[in-house]
DNA sequence: AATTTCATGTAATTCGTTACATGATTCC
DNA sequence: GGAATCATGTAACGAATTACATGAAATT
């Protein structure tokens, strides 16, 4: 029973990990904050937490506003609820970071596992990264192989729509070859303690990521992203 | 009832255009020969396939093997089944191909379009080229302004990956572009009729697609892409 | 003779969404 | 006072997978 896909409970207790929130927030920065942008809906979200609490990993705690306990203790009302990782639920995702599964090399596991190396070690992020640049190789050999049998039966089009494929995970490998690199080089300088999070938000050299050119900088028309 | 993503079923209907064929051949097709290199289940397909003759869109033929008719009238033996188009079939991909609805933007849908562009005219390419871009770079707008109103509160890691992220979007963008310019230079040069595949498999400018590097250039060391 | 590939299906299960139902709080 | 956003949940449904069950044909 339960098999689940565990992405969604990984991200939940390591945004926890950070901070004690409602059900609510933990959702929009399921979608936002986490690099990964997918959404997950509170139809998936608010069993989970269930679970979780069932599992002894979190603690439901009356909500921060001081007049929600005693609103829950009324009639009907509904109790707002703040979710509290406990030690144990601490201690699970710790295993669940450095226990690298077969699953951890696809895509959304990566992803998911990627957004907290803040709170793992460089050994851990290493066995992470280069599993996943072996896994997106084998992927690319599959690929060529693939097209090789298959080319002349092709269309323009379906090649075409192969070659950008395959180029797009040959991006993903340089990639990651760049942050090895920047992990060797970097060493263990940036396993930061607890949920840190960034301050130093100018631009002197931090260490370990590299660092790339302004394309991706922040559109100065903010705002309103529904 | 059977909402369905549709995928699927666009996918097999585009593929027996070009000739009728096992369900297992059809899968195997469907995981590499289309550049989406998804993989659907037999548990997916056959179900589709039957739901897909119960709409007379395709019709069950013996396997092409003689002993199949025989082999199937006798006994338990299970028959080997040939899928083939239906002219309503045929007409209904049609109408998909160039209804664009709002979800032929969307990532897999497009894929699947693209990978049957060959069998569509230009004006149904460029709608397609240019709601999927605009789509992207709605995408990319709120990924911009999503990161802009959380910048100072994520860690390098969070950071790296949503500056990714936003980088593969912008390449697909470019790719998209590129492909529209050689689809404005090309007009209606490459329409072809029905299932047509690609015979001319040497060099020469065949017109349409641009050009690329030989990054991608198939391996020689082939075979075995399990 | 054994193994791989061809070939077709079903049942149970997983993961997730949408739509619904409800209500409090904050902003304008 | 009305709208937006905060906040929590459930029921029905959707899409697809995995594991199982079966067996024929081709290859080594």
């Amino acid at each position: 029973m339960s098999r689940r896909s565990g992405i969604l409970e990984f991200a939940v207790l390591g945004l926890l990990r950070e901070a004690p929130m409602h059900g609510y927030e933990l959702r929009k920065r399921l979608n936002t904050s986490l690099g990964i942008f997918r959404a997950f809906s509170y139809g998936t979200l608010y069993p989970c937490l269930k679970t979780l609490v069932a599992n002894g990993w979190l603690i439901e705690e009356p909500g921060s506003a001081p007049e929600d306990a005693l609103a829950a203790s009324l009639a009907g009302r509904r109790a707002k609820i703040v979710y509290r990782l406990t030690a144990e639920g601490k201690e699970h995702f710790e295993e669940l970071l450095s226990h690298t599964g077969p699953d951890a090399w696809e895509d959304e596991h990566f992803a998911a596992r990627f957004a907290f190396f803040g709170q793992t070690e460089h050994d851990v992020r290493m066995r992470v990264l280069e599993g996943r640049r072996s896994r997106l190789e084998e992927r690319l050999e599959k690929m060529r192989a693939s097209l090789a049998r298959t080319r002349e039966r092709l269309d323009d089009y379906t090649l075409e729509l192969q070659r950008h494929g395959m180029e797009s995970v040959e991006r993903e490998v340089r990639w990651l070859n760049e942050l090895i690199e920047s992990e060797r080089a970097g060493r263990d300088q940036r396993s930061r303690p607890e949920g840190a999070a960034r301050h130093d938000n100018d631009s002197g050299e931090t260490g370990g990521l590299p660092r790339h050119g302004g394309s991706t900088r922040p559109d100065p028309s903010d705002d309103t992203a529904k």
